[in-house]
DNA sequence: CGGAGACGCGCG
DNA sequence: AAAGCGCGCGTCTCCG
């Protein structure tokens, strides 16, 4: 059962119950506590939320301690739609497909002396219309079963993204602000003003200025003035990066490289960062589901999926609890195989290392190997890893062929799609214009042009692996939810005793690309961690079918972050 | 003064 | 050890 729902004034708002088609049983019902009547209809049965945004409307939800099982988020769903519509190349004979009027987002006119209601009933009927059509064109697709798998997988993500930042990843505070004083000095003082570097930064950056023989103090956090200061000492390099510093020897470089790395986490995740993000013992980041074009999730705020392993001592389980973290191993090269259809690549995914098992079948150590297959899904050259590639080439060949195709496709300026159909963008009209001058013998030889061709057949190339990647974790992640609710009915009677209503819940709290955390009562560890394996399985199911390919977790049960690996 | 872009580096 | 792909964000620097 599908209903569609529009928030009004305060608590109120209007939902329509609709067809399967998402045409509407009747007029839309007006309720007096929206919360109240969704938190209903969750119990009376199975219903899917036909709304126009979840990270809009789902807070609210929660804050009411309401949660529900799935929905179709409009916003979600028209994005995926819209990439996948989007026309790209208008010159060609096929009539590009345009995205029809009613998908377009709800912007209601603006109309003087309407009344609330009469604009709630408005947005009801454009949401249904959308809705509908999204049916319609998701049923036109290639693979409409896959591809409405992604869509629904898209609206559990963003279910997930705002259960998690509600929740909230365990942060203990004095952990962190302990490691920032152990490795930086003591915090100093607000009223010295932000510029005032603490006292091993300030140490650092005067051994860096003396190290140089510089008369005036260098600003290490100057690449340009840095750079000057190591030509004056005669160090030759063309950029500042610790990369490239690190091939120097010279005295100061090991002070630059310490001063780096200190720098960054005071800037980054310093006191600064845990006041703006550490409150009440979580981080609550916010999560941008679909940021990424691959279908991996962005986020807004604190660089929640970049927070340094270094801090993960400071990810700690509540008392009692613990966390449940899992990853998928070697996930994107055990995707290749599985899109290819590989199975010579499907023996190798095989085994408990796959890096180890595609060194022995080419012959090569591990750290070799393990290069040969980054370059061969990331489009890397040069260097002495062709010979790797062509033995790779030789030994996998249908998974090579199918990263080779996806890059022709991109330097040829088509579009490729994962495997549950998230298309990737068209490329855009300077790189047409730029490209097809190319084709022009005249031009062909321009650079530019060759070199903008190349660089979109790496992203093709790439995106063909990641995004079917982000397929199989979003699938992962939306039957995780699933399972995890059904464990909190079954522990709800504990959790009724200890007088909490949440109280022995298991909360997913952490999502980053391949890689979940669950945050729950020590006792439901082991329940946990199955649920994990089971949605491995059925998102491998689900995503890929019958494959001879396996997605083995990693699972630990810790109670500091910084302990599972 | 704020915006834009380069740089650099954290994560997968 | 780094590179080939994808990001967010802080600092510096230039520009209007």
């Amino acid at each position: 059962m599908r209903i569609a729902l529009v928030p009004g004034r305060g608590p109120a708002g209007l939902l329509a119950r609709l067809r399967d088609d998402g045409t509407p049983y009747g007029p839309p019902d007006q309720v007096p506590d929206l919360a109240e009547a969704v938190a209903a209809a969750e119990r009376a049965g199975d219903v899917r939320w036909v709304w126009q945004s979840t990270q809009l409307l789902y807070p609210a939800l929660l804050k009411a301690a309401v949660r529900v099982a799935r929905c179709h988020d409009t916003e979600l769903a028209g994005s995926l739609l819209a990439t996948r519509d989007s026309p790209v190349r208008p010159q060609s004979a096929f009539a590009a497909v345009s995205p029809s009027a009613a998908s377009r987002p709800m912007e209601l006119p603006f109309e003087p002396g309407s009344d609330a209601l009469a604009d709630q009933r408005r947005e009801m009927a454009a949401l249904i219309g959308t809705h509908a059509d999204q049916l319609r064109r998701i049923s036109a697709d290639t693979d409409p079963a896959r591809f409405g798998l992604l869509v629904a997988a898209e609206s559990a993500g963003g279910l997930a993204a705002a259960e998690m930042s509600a929740a909230g990843l365990p942060w203990r505070a004095d952990i962190h602000d302990r490691l920032l004083t152990e490795l930086l000095g003591p915090r100093p003082p607000a009223a010295a003003g932000s510029q005032l570097r603490p006292a091993r930064l300030a140490e650092l950056a005067a051994d860096i200025s003396r190290a140089l023989g510089a008369v005036r103090p260098v600003n290490p956090d100057s690449p340009a003035q840095l750079l000057r200061a190591l030509a004056a000492s005669g160090i030759r390099v063309r950029s500042t990066r610790s990369a490239e510093l690190r091939q120097v020897d010279h005295p100061v470089i090991s002070l630059l490289l310490q001063y780096k790395e200190l720098a960054r986490l005071h800037a980054a995740n310093g006191w600064s960062w845990l006041d703006s993000w550490v409150a009440d013992g979580r981080f609550r980041p916010e999560y941008v589901v679909g940021g990424v074009v691959s279908g991996r999730w962005a986020s807004r705020g604190g660089g929640a999926l970049q927070i340094p392993k270094l801090l993960r001592k400071a990810v700690v389980a509540d008392p009692g609890w613990v966390l449940v973290v899992a990853d998928a191993a070697q996930l994107e090269p055990r995707v290749l195989a599985a899109l290819a259809g590989d199975s010579a690549f499907a023996r190798a995914a095989n085994a408990d290392d796959l890096y180890s098992a595609v060194a022995a079948a080419i012959g090569a150590d591990r750290a070799k190997a393990k290069v040969a297959l980054l370059s061969a899904m990331y489009g890397g050259t040069g260097g002495d890893r062709g010979q790797s590639l062509a033995l790779l080439r030789r030994r996998f060949p249908d998974a090579s062929a199918f990263v080779e195709s996806a890059a022709r496709a991109g330097q040829e300026g088509r579009v490729v799609r994962s495997v549950l159909g998230r298309a990737c963008p068209p490329p855009s009209a300077a790189w047409r214009t730029l490209t097809s001058e190319a084709a022009d013998p005249e031009q062909q030889r321009d650079p530019a042009a060759a070199a903008a061709a190349r660089s979109r057949g790496r992203f093709t190339r790439n995106f063909v692996v990641q995004a079917s990647a982000a397929d199989w974790a979003l699938v992962l992640l939306a039957l995780l939810r699933i399972r995890l609710a059904a464990i909190t009915s079954a522990a709800a009677g504990g959790a009724a005793a200890l007088g909490g209503g949440a109280a022995g819940r298991p909360q997913l709290v952490f999502f980053q690309h391949d890689e979940v955390i669950v945050h729950c009562p020590a006792s439901l560890a082991a329940e946990v961690a199955a649920a994990i394996g089971m949605a491995a399985t059925g998102a491998t199911q689900l995503v890929f079918g019958a494959t001879a390919v396996s997605f083995p977790m990693t699972i630990a049960v810790v109670s500091c972050y910084a302990d599972a690996k």
